[in-house]
DNA sequence: TGACTTGTTCAAAT
DNA sequence: GATTTGAACAAGTC
């Protein structure tokens, strides 16, 4: 699943293929993924227009345009990007195509189709105005021990709400608390600010770590959480099976022994 | 066949 | 009123 350490990857390969090129057409093959902004305006938008600079803030990215404003993307579930040479084929289904001058092209690849696609005015005016937390590589330690602190929700609901600390998804938040032995289900409130401070620094690392191996998930693949969520595995620590709860509406998987619940 | 999965939003419940 | 929980969304997998 797309989350801060897949986004960023995205951001990397637009980066480093996409920029500073003109937008010849696009192709729009899913408009109900537009937020707020219309087929036409897009196209408007974009036609002749070229990508200046990219940004992410949590699981949403930002291209800054070189004239009115920024695209926004989000990948949903299954989001994706592809970059295409000149003559390469193209894939053979996608949500955008933007097709520039040279005659190669970016692709915005979403099977499930629950990404998002806008035109904004910037990054900072949209992340305010929806509220969002900082970005998990961002926020201090004080922030988050003041935004977390005392919830009475489950310690993976509030590392999951994207208007606490903005980035972490359902898979990291099960790895980050199995890093730090803490039961996903604990109440927030029920837990230390020397406990709260351990998962800040786990999570901060964790995510700077996927960043830092563009979430490739065989460099990753000593998370055990990453990769393996099932119950009934072995637990490497101390060997006993894996278990799964629905926690927040999610399914989480955890080592009963090693993760203490605090209630 | 149909239950299940995922992130986000919005509505309902506490 | 503020906070928390849960359903809905799409479409593929098992």
């Amino acid at each position: 699943m797309p989350e801060l350490p897949e986004v960023e990857s995205f951001r990397r390969i637009i980066e480093k293929t996409s920029m500073k090129k003109v937008i010849h057409a696009i192709n729009l093959q899913a408009p109900n993924m537009l937020l707020k902004t219309t087929s036409a305006q897009l196209e408007k938008t974009l036609i002749n227009n070229s990508f200046e600079s990219t940004s992410r803030h949590g699981k949403f990215l930002f291209i800054q345009l070189k004239a009115n404003g920024s695209l926004m993307l989000h990948f949903g579930l299954s989001g994706d990007v592809e970059f295409k040479k000149p003559g390469q084929d193209p894939p053979e289904r996608f949500a955008l195509q933007f097709h520039f001058e040279d005659d190669s092209s970016l692709f915005f690849t979403d099977t499930r189709k629950m990404g998002k696609i806008a035109i904004v005015e910037g990054m900072n005016s949209f992340i305010e105005e929806r509220g969002y937390g900082p970005d998990v590589l961002n926020i201090k330690k004080t922030e988050f021990l003041s935004k977390a602190g005392g919830k009475k929700a489950a310690i993976k609901t509030v590392l999951m709400d994207q208007n606490v600390i903005a980035g972490v998804g359902n898979e990291y938040s099960d790895e980050i608390l199995f890093e730090t032995g803490i039961h996903p289900a604990s109440a927030t409130a029920a837990l230390s600010e020397e406990q709260l401070t351990e998962i800040y620094k786990t999570m901060v690392s964790v995510i700077k770590e996927s960043v830092k191996g563009n979430a490739d998930r065989e460099k990753l693949s000593h998370m055990f959480f990453l990769d393996n969520r099932k119950a009934g595995l072995t637990c490497p620590n101390c060997k006993s099976k894996t278990q799964s709860q629905t926690i927040g509406g999610r399914s989480s998987f955890f080592c009963k022994k090693c993760q203490k619940l605090y209630k």
